[in-house]
DNA sequence: AACTCTCTAGACAGCGCTGTCTATTGCGAT
DNA sequence: ATCGCAATAGACAGCGCTGTCTAGAGAGTT
C-alpha cells in the first residue's frame, strides 16, 4: 500500500532518516524519479542526465548508487514485479458472498491508484514490445493475475471454461479501459457500473451492492 | 484493405511506376519504413539515421521529401487517422439479423490484420501518453469508434444505457486483449469465441454462427 | 553533347547523452 | 585537528543524432 502523501525525495520527507555526510540524495530517490519518468515519457526518455537535473545534483552522482543505466532499469522492474501484481491476486482471493461481490473486490484494485497504478503497468507493457527479458517477465505476472481471477470465478461454480472467459473478459476490459486513458468522473464511471457487473457475472446486481462500491469509489476520488 | 505481400519498398515490388532518374526511394518508402519503426521500436527511436540505414540510402536523402522529422511524425499520424479507425466503423455498421452477428461482425477487424493494425494503435497510444496534440486526435478516434459500436448495439434492440455499457465491454476488451500482446494460435483463441459472444451480447450463440466465424478466423491465421 | 531537373552523397557544426577519471566536500570517528 | 570515508562535482573523450550546405549522379529534353 503506497502512501500517496510520501514526498518522492527523501530529503523532502519529515519521516525519513537524516542524511547524513556530503549526502543529497538516496539511491531510493533515484528510482523513485526514474519511475517516474518511465511512466510519464518512456523508457526510452530514461536519461540519466535528465534525472540528475530533476534531483538537481551531479550527473555522476548516480554511477556512485548504480553501475550504469541497464542497472537502474533492472531495479525498476524488479520494483515494478515485486508491487504491481500483488493487489489483484489479494483482492482476489478476498472472501465474498457472491460472484458480485468478488468482482467488486477485484474492481477495488482500478479505482484506487494506490493498489494498481496502470500507468506504472502500461509504461512496462510498452518497454515489454522492445525489450524480450522485459516481455518474458510481463508474460509471467499477466498469467499469475490471470489465474487468480479465473480461480476466483471457479470457486463461485462457474465451470472452467466458463471462468477462464469470464477471467479474461474482466481483465482485458479492465486493462483496456487503462489504455485508453480514460478521462472521467467517478459519478459517469459508476453510472455504467450496474450494467458491467451484469456482464462480468451473467448476474445483476442488488442496488445495496452497488451503492457500496459506488460510496468506495468515491471516497477514492476525493481523496486523490 | 491493405495487400500484405507487398513489398515495403517500392523498389522491390514489380507492380510499382519504375524509379526513374537518379531515384533510389520514394517518400512512401520513408513512410512504411518509419511506420514500421514506430510500431516496433516507439516514436522515441524513430531516427532518421536508422531509417536511411534501412533503406540504404543517405541520411541527407531524407530532407529532400521531408521537411525534418516532425513532418514525417505529422504524415504517420495522418495515415494512421484515416485508416485504422475507418474498418471499425464500417464493421460496425455492415447489416446482420442478430447482434451476435453483428458481434462478429466486429471481431473481424480483430481477427484480420489487414483491417485493424492493433499494434499500430498501441504504438500511436503510447505516443498520445507523451504528447498531448496526439492525444486528442486518438481521443477522437476512440469516441469515433465507440459511437459506431454503440449505435450497432442499439439498432439490434439494447436500451441507450446498455448499448453505451456493452460497447465499452466490447471495445476495451478488445483493446486489452491485444494490450497483453497474447500470442497463442487461433484455435485457442476460438476456443473461447462462445462464452466470450454469450458475455457481450447476453444470448447463446448458435453453432452455426461459431462455426462461420472460426473458418473465417482460421482462414486468417492461414494467411499471415 | 550540352542542359536541366530531381534526387543522392558526403562533409560539417552543433548538441545531448554516456561512462570514466580526478578532485573536492562535509560529516563522523579517533 | 585531522584523518577516513561516503557522496558529489566537474572535466574529458567519445558517440549518435540532427539539420545544413555543397557537390555530384543519372535520367529525360533539346
Amino acid at each position: 500500500m503506497i502512501d500517496r502523501n510520501t514526498p518522492v525525495l527523501s530529503r523532502d520527507d519529515p519521516d525519513a532518516p537524516p542524511l547524513v555526510g556530503n549526502i543529497k540524495v538516496t539511491q531510493q530517490d533515484w528510482l523513485n524519479i526514474a519511475r517516474d519518468v518511465l511512466v510519464h515519457d518512456g523508457v526510452g526518455e530514461l536519461k540519466i542526465l535528465s534525472l540528475a537535473e530533476k534531483l538537481s545534483v551531479s550527473r555522476s552522482s548516480f554511477y556512485w548508487y548504480f553501475e550504469n543505466r541497464s542497472e537502474l532499469l533492472d531495479a525498476l522492474l524488479t520494483e515494478w514485479e515485486t508491487r504491481n501484481s500483488q493487489s489483484i491476486i489479494r483482492h482476489c482471493e478476498l472472501p465474498a458472498d457472491t460472484i458480485v461481490d468478488a468482482a467488486c473486490n477485484f474492481f477495488r484494485c482500478f479505482v484506487d491508484e494506490s493498489l494498481f497504478d496502470s500507468r506504472l503497468d502500461f509504461a512496462v507493457r510498452e518497454w515489454a514490445r522492445r525489450d524480450m527479458s522485459v516481455r518474458d517477465r510481463i508474460d509471467q505476472a499477466d498469467a499469475r493475475r490471470l489465474a487468480a481471477i479465473t480461480a476466483m470465478y471457479a470457486r463461485h461454480g462457474f465451470a472452467p471454461d466458463a471462468a477462464d472467459a469470464r477471467a479474461r473478459v474482466l481483465y482485458f476490459m479492465q486493462l483496456g479501459y487503462h489504455a485508453l486513458d480514460v478521462r472521467e468522473t467517478m459519478e459517469t464511471r459508476m453510472a455504467r457500473l450496474p450494467q458491467f457487473l451484469e456482464c462480468f457475472t451473467g448476474v445483476v446486481p442488488t442496488d445495496e451492492v452497488i451503492v457500496e462500491f459506488s460510496k468506495f469509489a468515491m471516497a477514492q476520488e476525493a481523496a486523490a
